[in-house]
DNA sequence: TGTAATCATCGATTATTTCGATCGTAACAG
DNA sequence: CTGTTACGATCGAAATAATCGATGATTACA
């Protein structure tokens, strides 16, 4: 059963009239009829008689007709549902590193809900070794994520921004006064640090051990603002990108020392290759490239 | 839009994995990827994800589900239910002449309520001249006449029965006891008669004419039942079917003369050639064959 | 009785569907 | 890291179905 039968059948129940029928719906006349024998062996009934020259629907015709008007409106219906929510309903999921959830992302999704207010947006925290295995699991539509550069056959880098890495400390810290930096003026430093997986505390770790730079762990925290704070109160330096102090450093609170780094920082927009990406995620991808 | 790719779809939707659904619903495998495509190029969206080797519904195809699913639910209840209303279900509207209504149809009636206890059973009584009419603008399913043969280039006939016609005066009437008659004896006589278009009435008295034999017309009735009456009260003599008087014959309230004719008067059962006939109407017609 | 209207049917053409074979990718085992 | 297996996509060929135009049959109507 075709919906096409099921048209040409409901336009011939009103028309009475092959002929008619056929020019109304840009057929042949013979393929009226054909298509109206198809329904009738599909249903193995007689749907319409004709009588003379007049055409009757038959009682198993009339009773098929509301059903069939049903059918074309439930198919009708369908694809105006869609239509609309591709571009007025649905949901994203984005998989986001901490940071740029606080910091960057607010900005984007409000702007995003100002376009397009019945789509839900959910956030989902994740740490970047998640990233590829929520992305195959699809159980994020995209991620926004700091960190090294994502390598996979099989995702794609909508996004690459380079992020600076910022060693801070609290304005008072003895070395906040220093005007040049190397790595060994660490030495024996406190540090408040981001959780392990997090890839520039990785990298500047990594930067200290490479040169046999002895350092402590004060504290080590998934929260960024728990950091923040606890580095501006002197507990120690911490490791940052730009992204995440910029009101710290305008209010004074945090001081950058200035030590040259090149760490392979960025923040990456990134999703699946096999994903489809539906007009709204379309919209959603723009914006972040807009605003980041 | 196809009942067909529908039912891909939702089996595809539960599998989630085109190889199990090609042979479940025994198909190749590419043409499960053929049919989702087509559904896919008709909704103007993508349904299904595969990411890596797992299948997913996509946000369109997570809202298209449900729909696939009632349009196939409501063309299966589509089905069943012409398939019962053929059986249990439905109407047929049949016209009769009034002795066949009163004399023949009560018992066809009750017989076929027995086995078909949903169909409707319209009677509606009509003319002998009306019959042709009334099948060809479909407004009878069929017509059950007593009167000259039908013939008609469109018209079936799917029963024809001899029936005898009598002439017929009360118990008491001074022709009730001739042994032999001729058509001379009805000489001078008053006549009760059936209406004008009545082909057992017209072929009577075109017999009398053709003679000519005068005659007077006592009374002239719709109804049989009157007829009947006035003729077993003495007022005159009538002209009616066997068939309509073999309770006054047995009752002896009315006397048949035994005047031989041969009038070309039959039973007949006919439809329309181009009408379907349903399985209802087809056991209807088997059960007035057996019937009458 | 001839003419116009109408639908059914037929054969040819075109479009679509289906299939089998093959390719590419991802998951998994060794 | 590599070979193997599972899986869906894609392609061209074959089968099937849809469509058309022409014709035929029937009916209504002048």
């Amino acid at each position: 059963m075709d919906l096409k039968q099921l048209k040409t059948f409901v336009v011939l129940s009103k028309n009475k009239n092959y002929t008619r029928t056929a020019d109304a719906l840009g057929y042949a006349q013979s393929s009226i009829s054909a298509q109206i024998q198809q329904l009738e062996q599909e249903l193995n009934t007689k749907l319409l008689d004709r009588i003379g020259k007049k055409v009757f629907l038959t009682e198993s015709g009339e009773m098929f007709l509301p059903y069939a008007v049903e059918m074309l409106t439930l198919a009708s219906t369908i694809k105006d549902r869609i239509d609309n929510s591709l571009s007025s309903h649905g949901q994203i999921i984005i998989g986001a590193s901490e940071s740029l959830c606080i910091f960057k992302l607010p900005a984007i999704v409000k702007s995003f809900k100002k376009t397009h207010p019945n789509i839900e947006l959910h956030l989902k925290l994740i740490e970047n070794d998640q990233v590829v295995q929520q992305l195959t699991d699809n159980t994020i539509d995209i991620a926004l994520t700091i960190g090294n550069p994502i390598k996979h056959p099989s995702i794609t880098s909508l996004l690459k921004k380079r992020e600076e890495i910022l060693v801070l400390s609290a304005p008072t810290h003895p070395l906040a006064s220093k005007n040049v930096f190397a790595i060994k003026d660490f030495a024996n430093q406190s540090l408040v640090l981001t959780s392990f997986s997090c890839n520039y505390r990785a990298a500047f770790e990594y930067d200290l051990k490479a040169h046999g730079i002895p350092y402590q762990i004060a504290l080590e925290s998934g929260s960024v603002q728990a950091i923040k704070e606890m580095a501006a109160s002197g507990l120690g330096l911490c490791v940052l990108p730009n992204l995440a102090v910029q009101k710290e450093l305008t209010a004074n609170l945090l001081n950058a020392l200035p030590y040259k780094n090149n760490y392979n920082i960025y923040t990456q927009l990134v999703c699946h290759d096999s994903k489809w990406i539906s007009p709204n995620l379309a919209d959603f991808i723009d914006l972040v490239k807009e605003l980041i």
